[in-house]
This record gives C-alpha cells, structure tokens and sequence, in this order.
DNA sequence: GTGTTGATATGACCGCGGTCATATGTCCTC
DNA sequence: GAGGACATATGACCGCGGTCATATCAACAC
C-alpha cells in the first residue's frame, strides 16, 4: 500500500475534471496497490469495502457459469473502475476481478468514496456515464455471444480488441495484451480445446499470429470476413 | 395519447417518493399511451426522445444477433423504465422494445425528463439504483446462456419467471405471463424447433404446462434438477 | 364449405463443437 | 543433466441441437 499523488489521480478520467485542490482532498484518502499476473483484485460473492480503479495494466472481470466454467465478461484497463456497482448498493460482487498482467490500481474505503460522492456531484455523472456505457457493452456481447459460430465469436472479439487498444505495428494490428488460450476460450464461452483449434489454424493461414506479449491481426478483412 | 392523474403516478416505484405537488408537475409534462401485443415501443438504433415506463402489461427488450436471430435480452413490467440508458447519454437505443400483451406505458419527452432529473435528485437515485440492478441480471444472464445444455437454459428461466411472477395457482406454480415458442427460444438463445421440442417433451412429463395465458409449473424440484 | 395464415408439432439428417486421450514444447527447480 | 508443472497442440469419437421438410390444428375471411 502506498499513497498517490495528486498529479497521478489527475491522469484518471474520473477524477480528471476536478480541481487541483479536490483532487489533493481525493488523494489523502486514497491508496495505491500492485498486483501480479493472476492476482486476485476480488471474489464473486465477496461484500465490497474497497472502491477500485485501474492505473495500470489489465483485469479480468469474470463469473462463474452454472457449469462450473468461468465466463470473461468484461476486459478493464487503465481508469475504467472496477466493482461500482456492487460498491455503490452495497450488495455483494456479482463478478469476481483478477490481474491479467502487472497492474496497479488505485484503492478508495467504500465510506471515504461515499464522502465523495456527496461532495463531488460530478463523480456521480462520471459513473453514470461509465455505467451505461458499460451496460450498452454487456448487451452487446449477450446477443454476440448466443448468435452464430465459435470463429465468428473469435473473429468478433479480436476485430473488437483490435479498435480498442490495437496499433499498426509488426507487420499488422498489434493487440499488446497476452491472453492464454484458456483466457480466448473465457471470453468466448468455449472450450480451451477448440479455442486452441482455432489459433493454430489461424495461425497456419497466417490470419492471426500468437507473440509472447500480445497477437497481431495479419489478415484483417479474412477476419471481418469470419465475423459476419 | 391521454394524460395521466397524480394519484396514478403515485402507483410507479420511480415517482413514488415525490411530493404530491411534485407529482403534479410531473403529470403535467407525462402522457399514456397504449399498445396490442406486437406493438413496437421504440426501435433498435432510433435517436431516443422519450422516456418510457411500463404502467400495465409487459414488455420484451430484443436485439438483433450477427446472425439475424431475435435475442430477448429482458423482460419488463410495471413500473421499470425503459431505455433510460440511452435517453440519458442521448446516443440511440442499444435494442428495440415491443409489447407482449396490451400494455401502458407513461411517455415523458427528453426535455422535461432532464429537467425534472435536474429539479429532483432523488430520481437521479431511483434511475442509478434501477440501472446497477439491471446491470447485475445481465451479467448473470450472460453467464447462464453460455454455460451448459438448453434444457437447463429453459428450466433456469421458467424458474426466474416464477421467483417474480408467479404465484401458486391451478395446481402448481403459475406464471401470468403469455410467451410463444418463438418468445422462449429467443429468451434463451435457441431455435423455435429446440423450443417446441422441450416444451411439448416437459408437458406429457408433467413438468410444466402451457396455457393460454401462461404456463404452470406443475414439478418444480423436476426444474430445479434439470437447470443443475 | 374452401382457402389462407400463423403457431405448434415431429421426424430425418448431419455438422459443429464438447469430451477424452495423448503428444510435444517450454520454463522452471534441483 | 533429470524431473515436474503447465501451456499448447492434435487426433478420435459422438451427441446435442441446428437445419430442413412436412404435418396438424386453430382462427379468421369470404
């Protein structure tokens, strides 16, 4: 646990819009926290006294399915909060969050957030904003998630990855996030098996090749071709 | 188009804590209109400019899959509000409505909603809380559509609907709620077919019957082993 | 009556993808 | 080096459930 600076806080976009003092305020009650890949953040069921936000690195949100397996929701990185929900009704973590790479994040004390909360109406439109646009996500990946075939699943996902943190690099999109084929098949509500399939044939049809630290899309349109 | 009586709106959770007088400025700027079942509420991807809540009747949110199949993300009823997400951000409805049964629903324009919201934050509050419990069922939802066989899909909804609807009646649990083949297979992610096939399977077993106005649950612990 | 429409029902077929088994490779520790 | 742990890879099998075709039934128009 360390303490974080002002100057750190204003980098989130939660908290950017507010004054240099307000932001000082935040910081006084606020703590820092390093994880390693894998890490648990919090468990499903588990009743929330800590408000979370990403700094650095990614987590996993994920929940598990009446079959036993675990199902990806969501992908959270730097300024998304995590757990707000729960937080904010006080009920239990309707999800569990893990680490899936070294990532900092930034701890607030369920009371000192409500305190803010109250001093800072503008918190409360951020988190709305953030609500709902998580929730238009979630819709999203329910109906992606029934329709169609496993590679369009696959295909979609990516192509999805790929406009929100994807750069041009090495030859095609560069995705700089590591997941395991157990986390693909997580994501897509498959198995590891087929998950692995799929990688390898797109692999050998040089569409999507597997680096250490991430993928990159070789073949976009054979992609977008999959998805539909 | 009709107006509508404070004494009415006093019935709607969302409203209920207004003061009378507030409710009369709320009936002011409010309209009822009604719906056959079939009817569509508001489409998927139209600009919204009113916000809608369920009086009577009940009201089925859908969304198109990739593959062009109808996907019932959630079903709503008296007093829930519909697409206050998008009316909120002002970015068109993520999903279309339809009624399923005649139904009446209040109608206040974009405009007047804002204000009222800025005029009574306890609404604010209602909308958030409305919101993050909404957010929790589609999260367990998505959990439950990837995880595991169709029948346990079915019996895990039919077992939902009566947790909230039902009501022990004609000798077994019954659920007041008219649903179409089509209906149960887009609730669950499945074919009209599939649907069919169970449904005639669990009414010569005694498990759960159709009925013109909804279904009864004749053995609900035969439900419960099966969405195991 | 006949014809039409739409929901419900049922059979035949078969391919996707889940399950199980087994390699191979990589990265550790000792 | 040997040995273990874990991710990745690949083949064989087969059952669930999607697709297609067809039948039945109720409601309604004329």
């Amino acid at each position: 646990m360390e303490r974080i600076s002002p100057e750190a806080i204003a980098k989130l976009p939660l908290f950017r819009r507010l004054s240099p003092e307000d932001r000082g305020r935040v910081a006084a009650v606020a703590f820092v926290r390093s994880y390693e890949r894998g890490d648990t953040i919090f468990t499903q069921g588990d009743e929330p006294d800590l408000f979370v936000t990403v700094i650095t690195g990614h987590v996993k949100i994920f929940k598990q399915t009446p079959a036993g397996k675990d199902m990806i929701l969501d992908l959270f990185g730097p300024g998304d909060p995590l757990g707000a929900v729960a937080v904010y009704e006080g009920r239990a973590y309707p999800a569990g969050a893990a680490a899936m790479e070294p990532t900092t994040c930034l701890l607030i004390e369920r009371k000192a957030f409500f305190q803010l909360l109250e001093q800072y109406p503008t918190l409360v439109r951020g988190l709305l904003t953030g609500l709902t646009l998580r929730m238009v996500e979630l819709t999203n990946r329910l109906s992606d998630l029934t329709g169609g075939h496993v590679d369009a699943r696959f295909a979609r996902m990516f192509l999805k990855l790929a406009d929100h943190i994807g750069r041009p690099e090495r030859g095609g999109v560069f995705i700089p996030m590591a997941l395991s084929r157990q986390d693909l098949a997580d994501l897509t509500g498959t198995t590891i098996e087929t998950s692995i399939r799929i990688m390898s044939r797109w692999g050998k049809d040089d569409v999507l090749r597997t680096e250490r630290d991430g993928f990159v899309i070789v073949n976009r349109s054979a992609l977008e071709q999959i998805s539909a």
